[in-house]
DNA sequence: GTCTATAGAGCGATAGAC
DNA sequence: GTCTATCGCTCTATAGAC
């Protein structure tokens, strides 16, 4: 995923991968650099400790994240389509960087003081951003929720369920499963939901 | 939650609130003796090794949890309302044992390949017995799901995130958060939602 | 920037006295 | 059943040659 193959993308992407797989704590530095095939103290020429190496992957995911389903939301369109653009790019996101979701979820309890600060920042601020397409969507009266901030958390944890069981190989297309989520995502809060045209 | 106050009991719930907290590699017989205020090598009087301990904390859940949720079921009722009893024990279940929910949702990987067998297929049949619900639904016409194995994992975990956020002295009570995610997870399928009597 | 070598600490697990 | 003591191993991180 990360672009351009210097040693220390590929020491992210190594990680990145082990981590999803293992833990954090479940990953040595020695597996990363065997990982990159390097040996175990070159790592310490890119990243000062392991720590960063989770931090640096955390981040870069909720650039991107934000870059793919944040930044493209149009405020002009109606609550219901707004949610459903939102929740499109958001699944389709989780589905192509299931990694980094799993980890994004898993790990930050692995994070220290200084690291987490700055990424439960982040992550606040994109459930707001689900959390005011809700509420707008309950002030019109088309939603049919009780507390836009519970149903946010809600369709956020139902969504990155998606990482746990699918994987390309399996039965379903993405397209498929980006539908299927759609759908519940949509009806959960209420929105109307009508199938999309034929394929 | 384990009733007894048998050392073995103590340990294994030191080994749950210690697991959720940090993880199970993030945690050490040491720290777990520490907590029941033995010595470290005492803890392999009652556990063969810390693997047994994590087996032994799911399992234990595992039988609750079915306990709490899936013998209770009344197949005499429809879909929805059998639904609606499916998902009001098990956030219920779920909100009461937060941390047990937390580690059989984190801590899969963390388990050698002869414990997770036996508790892979006691989380299938959990799932199972939601999916038939689902497919009842369908096949009723009062859901609305494109794929009833999807929205049975949808569902699973949306309820689950529950775990993530919630706590006791937060705002909201125990009861209004259950409320929310039965409404959640009953639209989600396109199930009607009735708000319940006034309390 | 990558290697070898290793320091220093913590880990799971065991042995044997009581 | 609990203690003390310790084995053998792996860990993160560093030092210094090339």
């Amino acid at each position: 995923m990360t672009t351009g193959h210097t040693t220390k993308n590929l020491i992210r992407d190594a990680a990145r991968s082990l981590f999803a797989e293992h833990g954090y704590n479940g990953v040595s530095m020695r597996e990363i650099a065997q990982d990159v095939g390097k040996h175990p103290g070159g790592i310490y020429n890119h990243f000062p400790n392991k720590q960063a190496i989770l931090v640096d992957v955390m981040q870069e995911n909720l650039s991107r994240s934000h870059e793919a389903v944040i930044a493209p939301l149009n405020d002009d369109l109606d609550p219901s389509h707004r949610l459903e653009q939102f929740v499109r790019s958001h699944v389709r996101y989780n589905i192509a960087n299931s990694d980094d979701i799993f980890i994004a979820y898993m790990e930050l309890r692995s994070l220290e003081p200084d690291g987490a600060a700055h990424i439960l920042k982040e992550r606040k601020d994109y459930e707001s951003a689900l959390r005011s397409i809700l509420r707008d969507g309950q002030n019109a009266g088309v939603f049919k929720i009780s507390d836009p901030a519970i149903h946010a958390r809600s369709v956020l944890s139902m969504l990155a369920g998606v990482t746990v069981w699918f994987r390309q190989s399996g039965p379903q297309t993405p397209t498929d499963v980006v539908e299927c989520y759609v759908q519940a995502a949509l009806q959960s809060v209420g929105a109307t939901y009508s199938t999309p045209p034929e394929r």
